[in-house]
DNA sequence: TATTTTCGTGCAATCGATTACATTTTACAG
DNA sequence: CTGTAAAATGTAATCGATTGCACGAAAATA
């Protein structure tokens, strides 16, 4: 590295303190115009560029922000993390992105790391409901460092959250796929114990009954977001004496298996079996048999992230701000769910 | 924020010296067994954690790396990010992430502000070619911070980098069409000002003209690698007398936009055009009629950048390293261009 | 026992910027 | 021309960790 000029280097050539520089670089009221004019001029001339880190250790501020997710190469996260990004760097902070591949010890490792560099604040969507039970977790809250969920959450009382009505989405899936004539819904649901997905499932569940509609046990199949749990799903229902004429997958990928096995069946789509995905990749749009699906405006759903960390960090008084912002989800009606000759 | 202990509270504890905790913590070999045992033991009970900032100013390492890249939200971005991620984490390096949305003007205030944030190098694919001979760039060099570019590199003598044979990939990809029995070959080209797309293009013509097949400007065009752009090239093309009955699209989304077009205009493919995009992202895959496409292993190319990045900041001699390297492509071919009665 | 090594610690400077408090300089009234 | 308040600048501690040098004590050697 090359050696940078420091206030003290300016502080010499000026034959002043650097106290004097400091301030006359902060534009201190109590600094005289011709020095403050002198000292600009100066820090320019010499390329001056204030270090950082020494400003962060004295402050005790990193200005950077640890961002947690599961992975950052799936549209959503990415896209999230884009608004975050957006949002932060306007306002002078550094986005520092970690990735739990879903492992809770990775997780834990990556908390401990973001603490360790000082960050201000941690935005992250949790692999497993039971990360914060963790005794590492917890140096979060004994550090006071913001913290702010994002999608999957856990309910921690205290801790602000942005998140997307899954019950609503659920619900609103399942009324659609009635509303076009099915009868026998099947849910493919992800792993129950992240909200999320139990959201999901109960809005699906609140829909059919609220439709007079029996509620099926073998209908909900659990699985991982994959191209491949969702053809074997569908390889399971069809299996059933009475197989579904829905499917409401709480994922796209999966929805796109459940897709290429129906076909792989000979089984119209959406006349014999109507599908939804969920997330809004952008494959489900693009293909010839675009997908219904629900989006979940990432974008804006880092952005409102971040902004409510920036509300919190900003936040002087002693008074504790939690934010539980719940947006709202849309459905997008596409080829997969949509009966052309529907005669209601 | 709660207060955190430093080596000072331990010393206090133990009345020793801040010097000699220190060394026990780092396992200095001047201290004695039972001194690094009790405060190592102290260390923990106190729930001790190192200030990486402090460390930080004194060593002048921040141990963050920054990576600029023109978005995130795109398969092929987030893939390289998530390379470089699993690499550097592995080796206490944060990464930090930029995104320049393809202007000139941020990608500059991009660069200063991970400098400004003492960045122990930076990792970027370039958004117009020009940028290296901006002033603020040259701060890189001044400072000596190790630059990597990938997949979109400035040729810059002593600057390492990562890239795909962008030139093979696109003579690949119109040997494959001539071979699938092509004789008019179109194609979508991206801003020829980046080596990437230059190469392609180059990759392209040498291939038809080995073939003893004329170049035709009116079958080379411009575009963004949009969905829209690429419909507007096919209308073009198809009012062209002498329409093409092959295109090699230097954008995967382009490619999609060009089938939706040609399919509207009830051309078949890939018997009457055959199509090959470029980039592999998620949806040419899934799609009905899949896509043909070049792979550029992004997550790799990402691991790869990252390792010159270590390799040049563990180089202690004076000795510069620069290493170009260049990845092979994996043309993959799908429906779109893969015709079944070929009588070869 | 005297002398030399060796070992373990302490002292204090350093990284670069900020800031409470002290001191000096300026300005202005009397 | 002097006194005093206001303005401008300096002094020095602080943030937390590292490290070259020095010093004292114990161990090894003569």
């Amino acid at each position: 590295m090359g050696k940078k000029t420091t206030i003290y280097d300016i502080a010499k050539k000026l034959e002043i303190t650097a106290a004097t520089v400091s301030r006359a670089l902060n534009n201190s009221p109590k600094i005289s115009k011709k020095t403050r004019e002198l000292v600009l001029e100066t820090a320019k001339e010499m390329n001056y560029e204030q270090n950082k880190l020494a400003l962060a250790l004295k402050s005790g501020k990193s200005n950077n922000v640890g961002v947690i997710v599961p992975r950052i190469d799936s549209n959503f996260f990415a896209s999230v993390i884009r608004g975050i990004e957006e949002e932060l760097f306007a306002n002078g902070y550094h986005v520092i992105i970690c990735q739990t591949h879903n492992d809770e010890n990775i997780e834990i490792e990556n908390i401990n790391t973001l603490l360790n560099a000082q960050v201000d604040g941690v935005l992250m969507s949790i692999s497993n409901v039971d990360v914060y039970k963790n005794k590492s977790f917890n140096r979060i809250f004994k550090k006071q460092v913001p913290l702010i969920f994002f999608d999957r959450k856990a309910n921690i009382e205290g801790v602000s959250s942005v998140t997307i009505n899954d019950f609503e989405a659920g619900y609103k899936v399942t009324k659609h796929l009635i509303e076009q004539g099915c009868k026998k819904i099947a849910h493919l649901s992800g792993n129950i114990l992240l909200e999320i997905f139990n959201n999901r499932f109960l809005g699906y569940k609140q829909a059919i009954e609220d439709e007079g509609i029996e509620f099926n046990e073998d209908y909900v199949i659990r699985i991982n977001s994959t191209v491949e749990d969702g053809r074997n799903a569908v390889k399971k229902l069809l299996s059933l004496k009475n197989p579904p004429d829905g499917i409401f997958s709480s994922s796209d990928y999966a929805a796109l298996g459940a897709i290429q096995e129906l076909k792989a069946n000979n089984i119209k789509i959406p006349d014999d079996i109507s599908i939804v995905g969920f997330a809004n990749e952008p494959f489900t749009k693009f293909m010839e048999l675009s997908i219904s699906t629900v989006d979940q405006s990432p974008v804006e759903m880092g952005k409102i992230a971040a902004n409510v960390f920036l509300e919190q960090v900003n936040n002087t008084d002693k008074s504790k701000i939690e934010k539980k912002v719940v947006l709202t989800p849309e459905l997008l009606i596409r080829k997969s769910s949509l009966k052309k000759d529907i005669t209601k």
